[in-house]
DNA sequence: TTGTTAATAT
DNA sequence: GATATTAACA
């Protein structure tokens, strides 16, 4: 594995590739800000040396974190460290987004599974706050335990790709109440003397990532153009994946009438019912039942 | 072995 | 309180 946790020696600046590490150890009291001349995307580790002295007891014995761990570092994800996760994530999809694969696309040397897996974590746990707990969201993420599963039993590189757009609510026009705020996670720091670290911007014109979590896609119609880090991954025409998507929307939906519409689908109009009706041979309906286009009728 | 989640630390 | 790390668990 070449996921060698590095987690000892931390001589991780061994090679200088495009991603270097650049490892930081200073005194926990000084926080000298430099944090600004990190251009590219580098790891920034912060050592902290004196952990040795709150040999911690809290209560229950508890694998004290600071007595032989050799040293525990601090990744900062800087604004570029996230934009590439976040890109990373957006091309994986939510289903593909694992931290292991994320490591792979994000190529930063010095990264953990761990690091990834954790600001994965909070990536996940912040959309979620943000989602609106919708039932078609539910039906979606129970379409996605079911993946889950496949996935543990093949454990593979199983190329079972959904479109980008995982993101049901956002980026739909009309979504948001005007007066809203658009769902950012990490909340525009205001710059007290320095850039904040979360300064951001969209990575490409083409894959909108709005933020955390975010990535507006426009409905583009042709071959995936973001410019992918790896070139491992051929994208499958979305179109077809769509369809499939939706075909299976409109079956459930059909074989629960009881539950609300999904998102996208409209019920048909009263017309079109009677007319489907008068073509399979049925004239003429109830009158208690006449005014189905209306509201509920009570009973 | 890996991913997810919860606990813990900073 | 926010964020990252670590441990536990499936």
């Amino acid at each position: 594995m070449e996921d060698q946790d590095i987690g000892e020696s931390k001589s991780v600046d061994t090679t200088n590739h495009d991603d270097n590490v650049i490892v930081k150890e200073e005194k926990l009291d000084g926080e000298t800000g430099d944090t600004k001349s990190e251009k590219t995307d580098s790891v920034k580790f912060q050592k902290k040396e004196d952990e040795t002295t709150k040999h911690n007891n809290k209560s229950t014995g508890i694998k004290n974190l600071s007595g032989n761990k050799p040293s525990r570092k601090k990744v900062d994800w800087t604004q570029e460290l996230h934009k590439k996760f976040v890109q990373a994530v957006d091309q994986l999809g939510v289903d593909q987004a694992i931290p292991s694969r994320i490591l792979e696309l994000m190529k930063v040397d010095g990264l953990t599974r761990h690091n990834v897996a954790s600001h994965l974590q909070k990536f996940r746990m912040h959309r979620r706050n943000i989602l609106p707990k919708e039932d078609h969201n539910h039906r979606y993420i129970q379409s996605r335990e079911n993946h889950r599963q496949i996935q543990r039993q093949y454990n593979g590189f199983q190329q079972q790709h959904r479109p980008v757009m995982a993101y049901p609510v956002w980026g739909l026009p009309g979504v948001h109440p005007p007066g809203a705020v658009p769902p950012l996670w990490p909340p525009p720091l205001q710059s007290s003397g320095q850039l904040p670290p979360w300064h951001w911007r969209p990575p490409y014109p083409t894959v909108n990532v709005n933020a955390w979590g975010c990535p507006i896609v426009p409905p583009v119609t042709g071959p995936f153009s973001s410019p992918t880090v790896t070139g491992t991954f051929s994208t499958p025409p979305a179109t077809q994946l769509d369809e499939e998507m939706v075909d299976q929307v409109v079956k459930e939906a059909i074989s629960k009438p009881w539950l609300p519409l999904p998102l996208g689908l409209k019920p048909p109009s009263a017309e079109s019912v009677l007319a489907e009706l008068s073509r399979q041979g049925i004239s003429a309906v109830p009158s208690s039942s006449s005014s189905i286009n209306g509201s509920r009728r009570l009973r």
